[in-house]
DNA sequence: GTGCAGATATGCAATGGATGCAAGTACGCG
DNA sequence: CGCGTACTTGCATCCATTGCATATCTGCAC
């Protein structure tokens, strides 16, 4: 890697870290681009040459997330079905700090409390949600057309999200009700299509 | 109603139809609030009294069909279950203009396309779905837990948004392509809650 | 009908995100 | 070293959105 490139990706993991600590000391709204651009030691307008936007700052990882996935249906085993595939992608691209470290629940509490962020993390499960179910429909196409290969992926990642949100409303959420939920969640999405019961361990 | 209540009844239509018309002849983005406001002839600053922005102007009736959705659950029949009582909701506030009229392709078209856009659609759907998971658990408290509604709803929903976004993606779609294609998503969202196979008119 | 209280409408100014443009600066490579 | 390209940055601008103060209108009571 370049020097450039270092230097390139050490700017945007400040960017990331200065808006981490803005936005938990001022709060989303009371953190401005050129707050997180100062704090970062750049020009505001160079904000914008690393982050399209101010919610991006929050989900600098979704690309490889999206990859992750892509690259677990495509390294599946000759037994899998379609139900495995997208076990394997949830565990791959969803690690398990995803819901319980400090960082992650604080992303989860602006997503919960802020529009625009919420609506860009929507807008970025969607598009995961297409990559992901043209990958299956490619993976499986003697078993899955793309209309099935599409509800039954966005049926998958609508359940895990809706039982998330149920379960992160409410107050403390540990480790062992996160699982229970994801386990209740692909069970009700997947299990006419699942041979035999699988363990959830994501 | 009163002199007052129709008066805003009328500017509200005036605002939604300078809307549609001005968002079909300079695009989403060409078209600004200003613009907006002045075709339905009130300033600028009124516009916001009536929409709280102007995505919201797209989505003038999302509080009714959810009410509608509500309405479905509550006046279920003694025999149905939750998946019928999904399908109800989904019927009864889905209505069957919603994808193929003119004016609803072209609104389909701005979620496409444009990014705001799709993002707030996505956030009302999420509330509804939330709405609906909660109105679910309540009818069904013997059998569905909150957390199994809620992933039992996000798999319904997110199985008819997968199918009808890679549907819609294509070329033109007819009227059969689309009852087809909620088919096929409500029975992989719904196959194992389902005693009989249902017929799907929505 | 008159007048008051509350709801609406509007103008003005300010904030802040986002973008185009035109220099300026740094880096990679020959 | 010297050039071409990529990265930075300041500046001006556009536009959505909001607070505030003011003017106007409507519903209702007297």
């Amino acid at each position: 890697m370049s020097l450039r490139d270092r230097k390139r990706a050490r700017t945007r993991q400040a960017l990331i870290d200065a808006g981490a600590e803005l936005f938990e000391r001022q709060g989303y709204d009371g953190t401005t681009v050129a707050d997180i651009a100062a704090a970062a030691e750049i020009g505001t307008r160079t904000f914008f040459s690393y982050f399209a936007s101010k919610e991006e700052l929050l989900f600098p990882d979704a690309d490889e997330r999206i990859r992750a996935a892509e690259e677990a249906i495509a390294s599946r085993g000759p037994d899998d079905g379609p139900a495995d595939v997208l076990l394997r992608a949830l565990r791959t691209s969803a690690r398990d700090t995803d819901l319980l470290s400090p960082i992650a629940a604080r992303r989860i509490e602006l997503i919960r409390t802020v529009p625009a962020v919420r609506g860009r993390a929507l807008q970025i499960q969607l598009d995961a949600q297409r990559v992901i179910a043209d990958r299956l429909a490619e993976a499986f196409p003697d078993r899955l057309d793309p209309v099935t290969a599409a509800a039954l992926t966005g049926a998958f990642i609508g359940a895990v999200t809706g039982a998330l949100q149920v379960l992160l409303a409410g107050p403390g959420t540990d480790a062992q009700a996160v699982r229970t939920a994801l386990q209740t969640a692909t069970d009700v999405a997947l299990a006419p299509w699942q041979h035999h019961t699988s363990r959830n361990g994501a």
